[in-house]
DNA sequence: CTGAATCCTTATGGATACTG
DNA sequence: CAGTATCCATAAGGATTCAG
């Protein structure tokens, strides 16, 4: 047993839901309805369409979600979770519920900022 | 309710974990005991004095960590983590079993690449 | 022992315009 | 509708050296 398994072992995770993004588009895919490119864009406000679709080449090629093309006119995109995809659902409920526990926190910690600055 | 709270929630969230050691870092310090600088050092093989300070430093700027020095020569400062830190523990444990879990897969999937390059 | 300082490379994210 | 293609700015991480 080296010393860096543990290491490797968050590596690993952390691989599959770093990035801006990430864990958003997986936490809708998780609702479990396949979701259209523009869907995806309208639940991301923020999000350009070179990020949007940067993230799903990445999600798609670890395999977390899967990507069905319906040769029609007008073009017709579904993204799905995987199995391997929803595996990530300890992980995402975790992060979704602190940050829905501590976000005030951080936004107090930012005011402060505001009025004493370093 | 606007529709980027979710966003914010995972950003939030993802804002106290990101960062290539500190997860490990974390999850090390909930062990309960405070460690040395050099202690950390040990545990992570591979990472750089920099690094290992500047992750610090952003964890205790969190208020994830506390960062105790004692006045001595020889130098001694203990890190220990924080209630607030503790906080953390779910998201921790999830990551760190999901990685233990599909840690296989991955290096598996590595091989492929090497064998079938695209 | 516990760092700080400097320099460098690469990764990440975004703005904008264009397309089958 | 669902993307590409460019170009750019910043962030993140690392190697190395120096210091109280």
């Amino acid at each position: 047993m080296q010393k860096n398994l543990d290491q490797c072992q968050f590596a690993v995770a952390m691989d599959s839901i770093v990035g801006k993004w990430k864990p958003i588009i997986i936490h809708h895919l998780l609702q479990g309805k396949p979701l259209r490119f523009n869907e995806l864009r309208r639940l991301l406000p923020d999000i350009t369409q070179r990020m949007l679709t940067l993230h799903l080449r990445e999600l798609e090629e670890e395999e977390i979600i899967t990507r069905v093309v319906y040769p029609q006119i007008p073009p017709k995109v579904e993204y799905s979770i995987t199995e391997y995809g929803m595996s990530l659902t300890p992980i995402i409920e975790a992060l979704h519920q602190w940050g829905a526990t501590h976000i005030e926190r951080k936004k107090l910690g930012e005011a402060k900022k505001q009025i004493e600055p370093d």
